[in-house]
DNA sequence: ACTCCTTTGAAGGCG
DNA sequence: CGCCTTCAAAGGAGT
């Protein structure tokens, strides 16, 4: 059983965050998380397929199209290969950290989907374009490591790092999608983190959104390293564009900010941090992009992650509320109650009364059994 | 143009 | 304290 090491392991993941796997057979989850590669992901496209064609004839026509599935899958990861500009970038860039992060404990962060990886990738929203393309939505992060400060922020907007080591002008080209290397900064020297105005955190007016990497932003690029589109628009959905028309090289963002009052969004938790990280490959691997099916089968591969990688995402989340919390002191998440229009508040009391909310999400009548428990095979 | 779907986690409110 | 509700992302689908 791997418990989440308490030992060294606890400024990792706040315990209070960790869930507990009671629920799923550990041994199973185990041998989940193992056999969970990308192939697999064949398996759950199919039958997320499948599911609303009908659930007769799994075996064979799970197993074909398991089959087709995988076998796009591997040809879109050749493609992916071959295209990824992003691939080389990281390969190049592990060479120059080299240094620094083959001093990773090696143990930490073995066979996830960050084998390879010795640091941390993270997710689009810290990226301009992340959302658009699936092989260019990580983010290498660098693990603390030698005589770092344990809380070491992993998030990727720190401008620290960049002020110093690597600058953008020796940075790749396609820097611009990727946010290059995180350096371990002062989690408590949050204004050195954000160039934040002279006045202090709390003076960061909302539309200054998240912070922004000067140094990697080129022309063309998302001019924020926002972490989490910490701020949109009151009718939402326009983050993205909110955020380009407001921070990349905007003549006058002020006027827009004062004007528009942006809304502070929630920082996100480790699961949407791990979905905005895995929802490109999934997307990739499946050639699927309603986000409704995709946001199961992360569902499910989050549960199938191991403590330590889920940690890892526990971890940045934790960070991210408290940089939220740091750039933002009076906001609460009640401040955006009613912002998003009101969705099936009924549709939900409805089902409360029948199917609620459990440990494994809202259920509702149609599919009466999460996807959680379903077999495997059946999925 | 807007809302729903779908996932997990955090947070606030209420009894 | 436990339960409930809302929101965070995202993009296709439906209205």
């Amino acid at each position: 059983m791997p418990q989440l090491n308490s030992g060294g392991g606890d400024d990792l993941g706040a315990n209070d965050e960790m869930i507990a796997f009671k629920d799923e057979g550990e041994q199973e989850e185990k041998i989940q998380a193992n056999v969970f590669t990308e192939g697999d992901l064949a398996d759950l496209k199919s039958s997320l397929v499948n599911e609303s064609e009908s659930t007769s004839s799994s075996n064979s026509q799970t197993s074909n199209a398991a089959a087709a599935v995988a076998t796009a899958g591997a040809h879109s990861e050749a493609i992916r290969r071959m295209q990824d500009p992003q691939r080389v970038y990281q390969e190049k860039l592990s060479d120059h950290m080299e240094d620094g992060l083959k001093h990773q404990e090696p143990g930490m962060y073995k066979g996830s989907a960050y084998s390879g990886y010795p640091f941390l990738m993270l997710p689009d929203p810290y990226l301009p374009n992340g959302s658009v393309s699936p092989l260019s939505n990580k983010v290498p992060v660098v693990q603390p490591s030698h005589g770092v400060h344990p809380l070491t922020p992993l998030i990727p907007y720190s401008n620290e790092h960049f002020s110093h080591g690597s600058h953008s002008p020796h940075l790749p080209a396609d820097i611009n999608q990727k946010q290059g290397v995180h350096r371990p900064a002062q989690t408590s020297d949050i204004s050195g983190f954000y160039s934040l105005p002279p006045g202090g955190v709390g003076q960061i007016t909302p539309s200054m959104g998240w912070l922004t990497h000067p140094l990697v932003l080129s022309p063309g690029m998302h001019a924020t390293g926002i972490p989490h589109a910490g701020i949109t628009s009151p009718s939402g959905k326009q983050e993205t564009d909110h955020y380009d028309r407001n921070m990349k090289s905007q003549p006058e963002p002020k006027r827009e900010k004062e004007a528009k009052k942006p809304t502070i969004k929630k920082p996100l938790n480790a699961f949407m941090l791990y979905m905005k990280e895995m929802r490109a490959k999934v997307i990739a691997e499946c050639t699927l992009k309603e986000s409704a099916a995709i946001n199961q089968i992360l569902g499910r591969r989050w549960h199938a992650l191991s403590r330590e990688e889920q940690a890892k995402y526990y971890e940045l989340a934790r960070k991210e509320r408290q940089l939220h919390m740091q750039l933002y002191p009076g906001w609460s998440a009640r401040d955006n109650y009613g912002k998003k229009k009101r969705r099936t508040r009924e549709k939900q009391q409805d089902s409360n009364s029948g199917g609620k909310r459990s440990a494994f999400g809202t259920y509702k009548e149609k599919d009466a059994v999460p996807a959680q428990f379903l077999p495997m095979e059946v999925l």
